[in-house]
DNA sequence: GCCGTTTTCGGCCCGACTGTTTTCAGTCG
């Protein structure tokens, strides 16, 4: 039982809840829980089973999450949510899914109208029923027809963070299949895309029927959707499908490039072997009827003629040409990640306080974390003012002194106000060492407003990163309506780096935009914009995207040492800093850091 | 349903925005 699985069903459970019109607070709760326990580093099943009580320790988890984490490790369901299904039809929560569908206009949908489905919506929309319930109207009637057209039938997908979870379990369960000698993750998701359709499984074995068999008894399985001698396909109690194929040893290196794809890489590549007389299929590299090789990888790209093409490259988006020209990229690793740029504590809406926090990145051997809480501005997030950065740097500068490896550097996440300026003053802005600055509000300006809001804030000399470029939220939202090329190359010119922002939910910019970013001569930073002390991992998802998006080392700054990376980003600060501002706190905080002797 | 050197009961990030209203409910972040 995945710590995610457990997540989803307090979450399933939270939504029923609030459309019963249950105590708000109790709803929160539950989804407070879930977002906790989906990224929780221990396996909830193993701490359950060695010592229940100490659930009770995980913030937001008290007696009785504990009882029905228990309950959910040992039986598999929730009493509750089976409870709360006979008064609400689970399906009517996904209802809410679509923009200006909260709990209460689902709960009028249902009650008045019998609206279960997205099917019977439309149905009721078509008839003029909906506009006439009390609180909805033209506008809403519009949107809701809009939001069902775009949605269609497409299959939902899972985030890859989520989805990584699934895998992990299932390989290491494949992994003691009776024969079997390999097993790896093919398709998009060993491409790293930011979200899968289905899981694509890949094993080596002698005899294919016991590691079928073993496949299909999974216990995590709710269908068997296919079955046959060498491959299955099952979909699991999230609604996430595996595909199992089963290939002899001989076999695995021209099955994996198959099954890795993509389609259109796999075309183009294919297409070459033909030169030599060769022929690429699943199963081998043939030369007539006679069987030359497919063992590994290599052996299907040298047949190719080609250096060995990373996974994250495989979108037939120019790859073949740069490897035959010998221009592949040295792809960024999670290990060249020398820091963390972007990080929140209990100050703002984090979750760690700042000694919480600043040890987990000296644990991880970070070089520096950048403490970016939010500004003022964002009253949810209870955004620091410039009293409480100002006493929040002299925390820092305490903590400085007792952490081993680690530096933390004084930042701030900055609102870009609607006009383009930013939330804090510019004496504040010059105290800090790291000026992020993000949207978080106006997120439907039209297009030439939010660009040139947004190339306003760039333009601000002490602003370092711009942060999630595109505000987009993964199955939720699309970005705000930005001129990116643009915006990237004022980036570049103004010396800002372009977020990879690591959530899970995030994933922005993606790896189109990094690679148009990069196109344009700007650098990235990959952040983990942790809200938690585990979030800091999150960062391995921004390198995957970076890795999609063709970046080097060389273009992340976050890759850099501590020393070089503080240069880079005061260079050409001090001519332009305003003689007006008063720029004492500001030379004290900046100028100190960067001469500091031992700071790299 | 969780949580606590201001509380073991009574709080729980709360303001902006939109559309539907004519003073506000619902949604959103």
């Amino acid at each position: 039982m995945e710590n995610a699985e457990i997540a989803r069903l307090f979450r399933e459970l939270a939504d029923l809840l609030e459309l019963d019109q249950a105590n708000p607070f109790r709803v929160r709760a539950y989804r407070t829980a879930a977002r906790t326990l989906e990224t929780y580093p221990d396996s909830l099943s193993e701490v359950a089973a060695r010592d229940p009580k100490a659930l009770t320790a995980i913030p937001g988890v008290g007696e009785d999450l504990a009882g029905k984490i228990v309950e959910i490790v040992k039986t598999g369901r929730l009493r509750a949510l089976a409870q709360a299904t006979r008064h609400v039809p689970p399906e009517v929560a996904k209802l809410m899914s679509l923009p200006g569908l909260g709990p209460k206009r689902v709960r009028a949908l249902y009650r008045t109208l019998g609206v279960r489905t997205f099917a019977e919506l439309r149905g009721a929309l078509q008839k003029g029923r909906v506009r006439k319930l009390p609180g909805f109207g033209a506008k809403l009637e519009e949107q809701l027809r809009q939001a069902l057209a775009e949605r269609g039938e497409a299959p939902s997908r899972f985030l890859r963070p989520v989805a990584a979870q699934y895998a992990d379990a299932l390989l290491k369960y494949m992994r003691s299949a009776p024969g079997l000698t390999r097993a790896e993750w093919a398709g998009s998701f060993r491409r790293c895309q930011e979200t899968v359709g289905d899981l694509d499984l890949l094993v080596t074995a002698r005899k294919a029927a016991p590691v079928v068999a073993h496949f299909l008894a999974y216990p995590e399985s709710e269908r068997v959707l296919a079955q046959g001698t060498t491959r299955a396909a099952i979909r699991l109690r999230s609604g996430l499908q595996v595909d199992l194929r089963v290939l002899d040893p001989e076999s695995y290196g021209s099955g994996l490039y198959y099954f890795t794809g993509s389609k259109a890489h796999n075309i183009a590549i294919r297409r070459l072997p033909h030169a030599h007389g060769l022929k690429v299929n699943e199963y081998g590299i043939w030369k007539g009827k006679t069987r030359i090789g497919g063992r590994t990888e290599e052996e299907v790209a040298r047949a190719a003629g080609l250096p060995l093409i990373p996974p994250e490259l495989r979108e037939d988006r120019g790859e073949l040409e740069a490897a035959r020209a010998g221009r592949l990229p040295r792809l960024v690793t999670l290990e060249e990640i020398r820091g963390d740029l972007h990080s929140h504590t209990d100050a703002s809406d984090g979750r760690a306080t700042l000694v919480e926090m600043a040890h987990a990145a000296d644990e991880r051997g970070y070089a520096y974390l950048a403490v970016t809480d939010h500004s003022p501005h964002l009253k949810v997030t209870r955004g620091l003012d410039r009293a409480r950065l100002r006493q929040q740097r002299r925390a820092i500068d305490r903590l400085n002194s007792s952490l081993k490896h680690c530096r933390l550097l004084a930042g701030c996440e900055v609102d870009i106000l609607p006009d383009g300026s930013l939330d804090l003053d510019d004496e504040t802005l010059w105290a800090l060492d790291i000026v992020i600055v993000s949207v978080h509000t106006s997120l439907s300006l039209p297009k030439a407003a939010q660009t040139r809001r947004v190339l306003r804030a760039l333009s601000h000399p002490a602003v370092d990163i711009l942060a999630h470029p595109t505000g987009r939220l993964l199955g939720q939202r699309a970005g705000i309506a930005l001129d990116f090329e643009e915006v990237a190359r004022a980036a570049a010119g103004n010396g800002v780096a372009l977020e990879i922002n690591s959530q899970p939910d995030r994933q922005d910019l993606d790896d189109l935009l990094a690679r148009s970013a990069l196109a344009q001569g700007a650098k990235l930073a990959i952040d983990s914009d942790a809200h938690a002390v585990v979030e800091l991992d999150f960062v391995r998802w921004g390198v995957d995207q970076a890795r999609r998006g063709w970046a080097t080392a060389a273009d992340i700054i976050n890759t850099q040492p501590l020393r070089a990376l503080l240069s880079g980003l005061h260079a050409g600060r001090a001519g332009a800093r305003p003689r007006a501002a008063p720029a004492r706190q500001g030379t004290r905080g900046r100028a100190r850091l960067a001469a500091r002797p031992g700071a790299a």
